[in-house]
DNA sequence: TATCTAAAATGAACACTGTTCGTTATTCTA
DNA sequence: TAGAATAACGAACAGTGTTCATTTTAGATA
């Protein structure tokens, strides 16, 4: 924007934040996908030279958790205070695969990355324990459950993202019960995205097994 | 191994093929995980230089795509030809995951790459909508049952990829239930990973729901 | 108000990637 | 037996994340 080249030196009026390094990666991350938020593409986003970021971000490393935390705003856990254990389940998981669907290139790294102690993702975590428990849940069981959760969250997060005929096997006589099945399921779900109908089928089948599971464990007690 | 280094030109008897450079790049990956497998580091163990590597491979994709066939050779669906359903899908579930999780960057890849036709990945699919129907489940439901799976697998892949103390809140007054639920967690499960420990719970979770279901639809029909 | 320290920018490196290209020696084919 | 294709080397190149000395400014202190 500055029709002149910025000298050297602490400018009067700061042109950078954190917060604006993250939100500039996560739009170029949406833009043109997981190559397109190097630093240097951050950078010349924001007119400033590559080295400028490593005042306010200590690496690479550090934008990726920031970025996560963005994201992590989205998924609505505000079932836990008002639903029973099981509808809030199926709210918070629709809400954090849509947040995570539309950020296809986040996806696979925010899976792995290092949980920020005190973050916004952190209060996230909270709040799906604290319904959990509150629930009924043994303590020591609520973060499997959720990271059970998760894992197929994250993983129809990624399904979402695939083309719909990513699985066509066309025509392939080798493979006679697949192609079957693929046309079968062709003809009888029209109106339905696939990848949704198999996250809803998956949900479904995840909440009734904890359902069982749930009732077990309170019989024991 | 040779005590001589090699000169230039064509070398008497070929050092390098395309499966030699793929079997080195799976073996370095399992050795030294994601950062290990880089162009120069399987040249480096193929006492070669990177670029004789290019006479082979047209670049670091078709390296990963190579490696990802490797891979899916070693699903296991031999149970569906000798289980019961639900048993074949265990075994299936924990050899997919163990397969991928092994090769970190093949896991995104492969959730939405477009499949190749006649690819051992479609016979792989095959077998198991052949176990599917041949049990009883309906045609169209098939694939949507196995895509849900699918889902859980590969995200189950991601965070055994992760490290264990990823979610660790450390000392965090804010989240008290997260807290917790960590400690009560770690106290509870200390022989067993966090990652496969949640796998297996989410896994029965899943059979289990997808077994009423299975009933309830042979009592429909 | 003068002085000192911390902050925030530049710009020139550095180490590390994947990749290309010219060269050379060998093998295969007509 | 000539010529083309092959398969290696070695020297580049463009790209990455990152570090560091330097310069300018802001804010706190005496």
């Amino acid at each position: 924007m500055p029709a002149q080249a910025r000298r050297s030196g602490r400018p009067r009026v700061a042109v950078l934040s954190r917060e604006l390094i993250l939100e500039t990666a996560l739009k170029l991350l949406d833009e043109r996908g997981e190559q397109g938020a190097g630093v240097r593409d951050i950078a010349r986003a924001l007119d400033v030279r590559p080295s400028a970021l490593y005042n306010h971000i200590s690496g690479q490393d550090d934008i990726i958790a920031g970025i996560r935390e963005l994201v992590s705003d989205r998924i609505d856990v505000s079932g836990f205070e008002t639903l029973g254990w099981d509808d809030a389940i199926r709210q918070w998981a629709r809400s954090y695969r849509s947040a995570f669907a539309a950020h296809p290139p986040t996806i696979a790294m925010l899976a792995i990355a290092q949980l920020m102690p005190r973050s916004r993702t952190s209060q996230m975590y909270d709040a799906v324990c604290n319904g959990l428990i509150k629930a009924g849940w043994p303590e020591h069981r609520v973060l499997n459950v959720i990271v059970a959760l998760e894992c197929f969250i994250l993983g129809a997060a990624l399904d979402h993202v695939a083309p719909d005929d990513m699985l066509d096997p066309g025509e392939d006589e080798e493979s006679t019960a697949f192609v079957a099945a693929y046309r079968a399921r062709a003809e009888t779900t029209k109106d339905i995205r696939p990848a949704d109908a198999a996250f809803e089928l998956g949900l479904e089948a995840m909440l009734a097994g904890l359902t069982t599971t749930y009732h077990a464990l309170k019989g024991d007690s």
